[in-house]
DNA sequence: TATGAATGAGAGTTCATTCAT
DNA sequence: AATGAATGAACTCTCATTCAT
């Protein structure tokens, strides 16, 4: 008798979460509404409301949880006892693992993050910028030892990687003919080798 | 007497376009309302479905002018008279280039594909296939002659370069620190060091 | 077939003003749904927000109408050729006689004026402010000249009677025992007694 | 550490009463959510139905309590031993500074009244007609004796007073140029003298 | 070639009330 | 005596599109 629902069992938060984070990805912010939502999570609206404050809480939730997730694993592999060359090849590697773990997480942060309010954004762009930084400063660190070529910018490195790695929801798809870990090696390749002095 | 407006004295249907270009990349395709584009370019809705069939029809047409536009760069930088190496970096610094100087085109691209309707979709990932397809035609050339190394599938390689193409919408500000040759340089720069044998 | 609606053959904006104004007379402002004003007057919802912002716009309007009426029934009774004795009596008496008349745009204004939007708000007591000075000025006149008692200060004055003419709304009912024109005799009358020196 | 709350101390239903009566005297009955209610009283839902049935039970109840003490007050000058003039100028002055010192409950009760369902108002109504018919009975008495003119009937009398009563709440607030008493005796004289034979 | 009034479906959000605990 | 999650209906307002002129 019961429907499909989103994690049947799971608190109505949760279940909220992954149907949103579904919907958003598969049509868009916009395009998905607060009806169909609480449809595939098997709830009312009036759930909703009683545990978001409006659908664009609801995006910023699924922004803040990749968010962190993503922020502690790069600290883990920067701050880790190894060279600087094995640690950003790790770092650069395994940022590809988790988008393609993540893709509708990816594919909705490089689409939607526009439709955040002004002070949501901000919030959110200060949180990227941390995690910006982080990684430049791997590259930095190589530059200055020798290890890199410091013949371009540490910045437009960071951005030229991560350019790749959000335009992975655009092209990958699972069951292609590369692994997600031969697609990680790969770009990973091509960034330390972009980087040879 | 008369209030700003879009190209004020061009045709219509390039007032509607040059109008709903700007709006689509400031707000979104949906955040976007038919009223808005039409204030915009001082003209009444009526106009507009006189000459639009719909408001997709509109996106469409941006779509479908700058793929005509780098398509015919591309095609000009591939088949020039040079070697496989100088032509790859001119394509590579091109695309660049001109996606700076149409930075609301491309944030569009990437933001609001997903808002056509399937067969319009799917035509205008065709003209992207075509010219994915040139673009990878060069890196593969290179690696049959040895000037690259053909450690990575040269699709990947494209990817890996387009995805930092169209992320410069997201960080890349006008009267920044870089100028948009510069910028140009240091990512075909980036490219041709990590194809190095 | 047709359904009852309010002035069928008049304009939509009329239609729409007469079946808001009474609703709200009847319901209260937050009590009357768009739905059910649209239904009155026999049109669809676009129709109503074509021709007003909102649903406060429909409020202002009913204010905006009954205050010019009213002020310039005033300005002419003040501004007669007579003792000021008989156009206070005069004046005091057409608002009784008007206020009866439109005893639903008086119920409206005295329980609803404080669901406007502060802006709107306060401009209707801008004009409430025009018409009260107007008012008080009469009187002010008249103990000037020594034809009223100064005992009272105007101002309180004019709110006494005013306060009976809001109060209209509240017990005279068409058909009671008094006509409209009892009514205001008598409120002329008890002002003009107090009034006596 | 506590958030200010109303009568913090004081028993849940009158704190329930005390912060519904501020709140909807400032945003109306309908504006005002129950949420509200709760959180201005620092307890929650479930304590507000455990001690009234309805969001309009506390409407009735704000009724009740300002009807009673009113009612109590007239009875108290209406039957002293004293001259009718006096004793009709007292309850004339004593309701314009009971109001003033209620002017929240005066405004609810002129705005808010139509709220309240067909059965709930009729009871209302019928405790009113009780004050105005006492009210009445000492202008009638005056009028019987001589001391009132009997030019206007006395139902209109009383109405005209109550009216500017009623409109207090409109207009006086506190701090300004006349004092509660000031006030009061002013329009206990208007009445007075408007009643001179 | 262009107008703008009108449609009608659907959007996000609010809210009084209930009920298992 | 009190909680707070959950309901479900109703709310105001938006919008792409049509069509008579």
């Amino acid at each position: 008798m019961a429907k499909a629902m989103e994690g049947d069992g799971a608190p109505v938060p949760q279940r909220l979460l992954a149907a949103a984070t579904r919907l958003f990805a598969e049509q868009g912010y916009d395009r998905t509404s607060v009806q169909e939502i609480v449809e595939a999570a098997g709830v009312t609206k009036g759930a909703l409301y009683h545990y978001f404050g409006s659908k664009e809480d609801l995006l910023q939730e699924v922004y803040a949880r990749v968010l962190r997730l993503q922020q502690e694993r790069l600290d883990a592999y920067a701050n880790a006892d190894a060279p600087i060359e094995q640690r950003l090849r790790d770092a650069a590697a395994d940022v590809v693992v988790t988008t393609i773990d993540n893709l509708d997480d990816a594919a909705i942060f490089f689409r939607s993050m526009h439709h955040l309010s002004p002070e949501k954004n901000k919030q959110v762009r200060l949180e990227r910028r941390r995690y910006h930084e982080r990684f430049r400063a791997l590259i930095e660190e190589g530059q200055r030892t020798g290890v890199f070529s410091p013949a371009t910018p540490a910045d437009l490195v960071v951005d030229y990687h991560f350019g790749s790695v959000h335009h992975l929801s655009t092209w990958y798809r699972p069951g292609g003919p590369l692994s997600r870990q031969e697609v990680a090696d790969h770009l990973a390749d091509l960034l330390l080798r972009a980087l040879r002095p």
